[in-house]
DNA sequence: GTCTATAGTTGGATAGAC
DNA sequence: GTCTATCCAACTATAGAC
């Protein structure tokens, strides 16, 4: 076998995972079949992390990252807000609907995270980054949208994390898309509506 | 060890698989775990299961149907729809955070089943029944509340199923008690959004 | 410093004892 | 018909070869 320093295995090992993980699942993702996948023997992998769930935790970052990078925000301006939102979320929802594995995946580690101490870090990891995603797009939908928010962006954030999340599971189960988008529209309305003129005192959209 | 019926060895090892998976998750929940919560030889399992799978789809079963009976529908009237939907939900919710690793258990198993054939009827089943309860609960409601849905039934089950779902998988991440109230609580309002008074024609609420 | 060969553990499944 | 003793495959991890 070739001889290769030890980043670089890793980095390559680390892209492995990944591919059978999205492939196959979290639970194929063995570090044989890691090792095999990436051409490489058996003790490589022990070699190069100090234990599979250390391997796993750069999947973890890598899966994270791999998603949330693929929504792209739309920064031309729009005629108002709903249209504005919508754009966003049917952006987000693209990139989710072409990466069915990837996402799959990235459930997966959210359960295994939330019952192994050891990966626990990638769960919530996994969570903020979404909500940091979450909260660009409403800032930047504010701004396109010449709006401003009349609930904490946090809150909504987090709302619109969780929407998201759901519409996709339920999509992954029943692959129903026309239920998806029908989803995704009505929840990119109700976002709208806690959008005020900028200048106009709060409490308006609240309730 | 105590000679028993098949049917009756059934139940007890469903039931003590139910119950290892839910303390420590579906990986944990081997053949011999399994075996050893239930006070059973190895073998015993093989004896009164196909295979493993076959005893992880009673398992579902079992699941999907305890974490959907948990939700009380209140049937008292209401002031208002947006009370009795919140009403719903909340009481939907308390079911929920009463029992955490049963849930967490429901999402282990969806995934599961998006990856082994075996199961995927069990993920598909969870939805199915969870989307019945919504439906329920939703036609539960407009009669308490005198008012019907301008919307589909089934399109609006569905978005109370993935807000729910998304709401669950973020709090089981961060625990966050105010977010996720917040969350139903907004939630609750945006279904309240789609009733109307009988008797008057469509689409008011549509968009 | 990098990799191979091997060990030890735990998994699901079964042949055959009672 | 019910259960026990045993099997073999697959897993993670490591000792030591190069």
């Amino acid at each position: 076998m070739e001889r290769r320093s030890m980043v670089e295995r890793r980095t390559q090992l680390v892209q492995a995972a990944l591919a059978v993980a999205t492939r196959e699942g979290i639970e194929a993702a063995t570090v044989r079949a890691i090792a095999t996948e990436a051409g490489v023997s058996l003790g490589v992998v022990h070699y190069c992390f100090e234990d599979k769930n250390e391997l796993l935790r750069e999947v973890g970052e890598m899966i994270t990252a791999q998603n949330a990078d693929r929504v792209e925000l739309d920064r031309t301006a729009q005629p108002d807000v709903r249209t504005a939102v919508g754009a966003a979320l049917t952006g987000a929802w693209a990139a989710i609907r072409e990466n069915r594995g990837a996402h799959l995946l990235g459930f997966e580690l959210t359960t295994s995270g939330l019952r192994n101490p050891e990966l626990r870090g990638v769960a919530t990891a996994q969570l903020e980054r979404n909500l940091l995603v979450a909260k660009a797009m409403l800032e930047e939908t504010a701004t396109v949208a010449g709006v401003r928010w009349a609930v904490p962006v946090p809150l909504l954030a987090r709302f619109c994390v969780a929407a998201m999340d759901g519409v996709t599971l339920a999509w992954l189960v029943d692959a129903d898309d026309d239920a998806a988008e029908f989803a995704l529209r009505s929840f990119a309305d109700y976002i709208a509506t806690h959008a005020v003129p900028p200048g106009v005192t709060d409490r308006v959209a609240t309730r």
